[in-house]
DNA sequence: CATGAATGAGTGTTCATTCAT
DNA sequence: AATGAATGAACACTCATTCAT
């Protein structure tokens, strides 16, 4: 028997990504997606379900690479906003690096293709930042609000900046990101 | 072109509406707009030069009709504050009560059939609250940064926060809602 | 608007039948279909809702062209005798006359494809048959016994000698049709 | 070619028919066959050719089976009615207590899959029924007629029952079956 | 202006079969 | 002998669009 080729499914995730994020989800089918990976159509059906699994899986992968990225060791020691604004430039970091991949799990964000499980899944994925919010809380330096609604202002602004920056094909600038973390503390901080 | 049936453009916008909150662009087909709307699917090709068309008339049309409803006479007299959490009350009670239309503008929002040009008008629509951010500015009461920043910690955490609630068929908070608007404020205020 | 052209509808049927008989049902796709017909297999479905629809109306079809050939005006002035070997004439004579439409309702007959409102609907078509074997019994002429059981002596070995005939690609013998309707007879009678 | 286990073929066997009795031939694929079975598709092509092997070799072993179990033991002392009877009854016990077996068989007869070998050689399985036949004939018991044609009186109406039942989800009656051997013998003796 | 008929090209998925181990 | 991986070709069906009326 053969072995299971990794190297295929790595080529089929990465064919869907720039399928998706290049001519859109509705346009992303799988027989281009097979083109694109080299593989058969059929052979897609091997490693997932159907087109639905793939997208889902795809996304829980991307996602998961991404939480990796920006929550690898936040430190104890510094102050909370230190963990904050550390947490926040890695965002920025990874997005930037990782253009292709952020617009693909943006993209997706709101789509009915994915299950509620895996969002479920991805939303735990933020919890180191739920933490540092905690200890602000605490410490009287964050408002004492819901984490899940503080998590909005913190993120969605500089989300969105990235996305019209690369959606108009221009380089986001170091100076706004600065200024969205600064106005995300300002938003949060008491 | 010249439209005789004004109904029928009107029956044509809403069935698409309605199947792409429902069942999502790609499963959105012409024939099942043409039949939902009532009227054949060579009809919409009367009105429309194609389905691109058909969704970014549709879009700039939905955009134009939600500006007109949030920028409606919004009143000098007041102070920039009044009239900034005015036009954020408008925003949210429209949204709340055109939930699919919200829905709607916001899943095609990052997607590639919206041309840019119809992108740019649509921002444009967003004029009035510039006019007060900038008003502000001049009275030293925000921060002077670029509106076009301005406006991103302002709508998108809102917008965000219907979303969710929305797709996980949750009713909004009033009291969340009052707190992105205060947390918005603190953001861009001196 | 184009009409509905019933030509078209013919030449499915007719693709359809040729290629059941001739490959088997298992063979006989959509595709195939609308090549032998001269048409694209989009407009198949103009004209039935699935495959499964097609079959069935096709089958319905013929069996309807079959009684309406055989029991064409029964003569009440006849024996009994008479009106039953003249039904088998006219049977055999169909049968001999429309080789392919005989063997496809004969391959399709227990079949899962044929819905159980479509066979209702094909025995009914026999009802002359039963009027001549309900007279006959009453005449005491023929044997006392439900006319459903009745009809599998009369019916079954002459079909399956066509059958046999036909795969064997010999021509069905006039004196071998003669002894099977005699022994039908000898069978039912008293 | 040598067989190391034959239990895998039985499974084979076992989860092809099944399948052709559920859901049709056209629905039974290899690799159903082979998850029912237990195996892997590649197995199934180390103890057959391909498809149309694997179902010509399972109508032949049924097919020899069926025989085999009607025609045990026919006895020489009995008269040839009572000869008759015994087979018939045989005939109509094996049928009901191998449902699956005969609606199998009958499924398949005027399938083209089957080559013309196959139907030849199970034929000849009936060849006891044929001596009995001609024992009758020389007794100027039974008519003198070709005994092929003589089978197709005797088999077809009572096969066509159980069809007919087992198709409708009834149970084949006792009384039924009984008359329907009667007519049989009327409709072939002297 | 408006229509339903018509279509070639495409969809997601499964097929019978072969390959490499 | 036996396997799961792999595949090109096919499947039933739908697509966005155009045609003829």
């Amino acid at each position: 028997m053969r072995i299971k080729d990794e190297k295929k499914l790595e080529n089929i995730y990465e064919a869907t990504l720039q399928l998706i994020i290049d001519e859109g989800l509705h346009q992303t089918s799988i027989s281009k997606i097979a083109k694109g990976a080299g593989v058969s159509p059929a052979t897609i059906y091997i490693y997932f379900e159907n087109k639905e699994d793939l997208i889902n899986k795809l996304y829980l992968s991307v996602k998961k690479e991404m939480s990796d990225y920006i929550f690898v060791k936040i430190d104890n020691q510094q102050t909370v906003h230190e963990n904050f604004v550390n947490i926040m430039k890695k965002f920025s970091q990874y997005i930037q690096d990782n253009k292709s991949r952020f617009l693909f799990v943006e993209q997706l964000q709101n789509m009915p293709i994915l299950s509620s499980e895996i969002l479920d899944q991805t939303n735990q994925y933020f919890y180191p930042m739920e933490k540092v919010l905690k200890k602000g809380i605490s410490e009287q330096v964050i408002k004492d609000i819901d984490t899940k609604i503080l998590f909005l202002p913190i993120f969605q602004p500089l989300s969105a900046y990235f996305k019209e920056q690369f959606n108009s094909d221009e380089r986001p600038k170091k100076a706004v990101i600065n200024i969205l973390i600064e106005l995300a503390w300002n938003s949060i901080s008491i």
